[in-house]
DNA sequence: ATATTGACTATTTCTTTTTAAAGTTCAAAG
DNA sequence: CTTTGAACTTTAAAAAGAAATAGTCAATAT
């Protein structure tokens, strides 16, 4: 059974990340959160060292739950292919639900993007080690053939990533608030690079 | 023959380049590109209308010699292959030569991308016309077949984007400082995924 | 011992003001 | 048509002050 102090970091961990996802982490105050959960501020310094620590526990709270996603999906897999698509999907449907919580580590990548690898390094890292899943996948149906699994499922994340940045930068103010339209647009793009760059590495 | 007002653009853009490339945009000053050239400031600004339109003038000569560069080789084109990757080996070599030029533009995509688009866009439809060339080549060669070639040129693109991102992202300060090292390592992506991206395009 | 708080302090951020520097214009001269 | 010195305007950096908010801690309650 959860202890009385995991249930209440669950509690905060929710409210908190209602607020970060809708007026995202800048706009959102200690002082707010903690009036939400109807008691103090300080208290919420007892559970979490800072407010930082916060936003990053939520970040990681959205990222397991976004891998469990792709995980189970992973177990009824069909074609290396229809696996990258899901995980392209997944990703973008949990970007566009809490676009403002992800919009501060973008703002940071802004500023100093090694200051960003921090906040989203090891969502990276999780991806990339899901696409070499994947690949590996690949590689036993035969459908792939690849000496160097890390390197290629980098390769892809950043390929991906790619889209993303090509897009938004054509757009104007599309960085600050991407359209519907741009994530469609971005969706689309990143599909047809995850089919061609599998396509060459069919054996 | 060049009229004597196109030398004299010539000769200011050239002293504009160096100091530009050197100290970077924004830490020139339009005097200082005058002293340069033993004459008044308001000279200047009968050459051409104001700062940024010199910047751009600059920024439009560099990339217009590169792709030269490419456009000189293609006539000796054997293998897309080999043309993909000596112009991603161009356009880092011009990248590193002239760092302090690109900065700028690149400065203006962390406050505003659309922004920068308006100084690199023009840059970067050039190198997708490119790819679009090098592809189109290829289809002649039987090496490529493609149907949508300007959609795929741009994914091209965009991917070889992304790896610069990525590489960078992991890096200490390596936004501001991009090292030698980095470069090195953008470079080998950007060439495996050429590689893979050209392989899912064979018939 | 663990959980909680109010009151306090320390930082950060935002605004405003000031000042210097750099971009830009223009009438007049070569 | 070119060129310039001097004046003008705009931008950018620095300083100062105020307001908002992050973070601390001794005291209290459970």
């Amino acid at each position: 059974m959860p202890k009385n102090v995991d249930i209440k970091r669950a509690k905060i961990l929710d409210v908190a990340k209602k607020r970060f996802a809708h007026f995202g982490m800048a706009k959102t105050t200690m002082a707010e959160i903690a009036k939400d959960l109807s008691f103090s501020k300080a208290l919420l310094y007892y559970y979490f060292p800072d407010k930082h620590s916060l936003y990053t526990a939520v970040m990681e709270h959205v990222i397991n739950d976004m891998m469990q996603k792709v995980e189970n999906y992973l177990t009824t897999i069909t074609t290396v292919e229809k696996a990258v698509i899901f995980m392209i999907e997944t990703r973008m449907d949990t970007f566009r639900e809490n676009y403002n919580l992800f919009e501060y580590s973008s703002s940071l990548f802004m500023q100093n993007p090694s200051e960003m690898y921090k906040n989203l390094g090891p969502f990276f890292e999780k991806e990339r080690d899901q696409y070499c899943r994947i690949l590996r996948i690949g590689i036993q149906n035969g459908e792939v053939i690849d000496e160097q699994v890390d390197e290629s499922a980098e390769l892809l994340l950043f390929g991906l990533m790619g889209m993303r940045a090509g897009v938004l930068s054509k757009g104007v103010n599309s960085f600050l608030f991407p359209s519907p339209n741009d994530f469609d647009r971005i969706l689309s793009k990143q599909k047809r690079l995850a089919h061609i760059f599998l396509r060459g590495l069919r054996p």
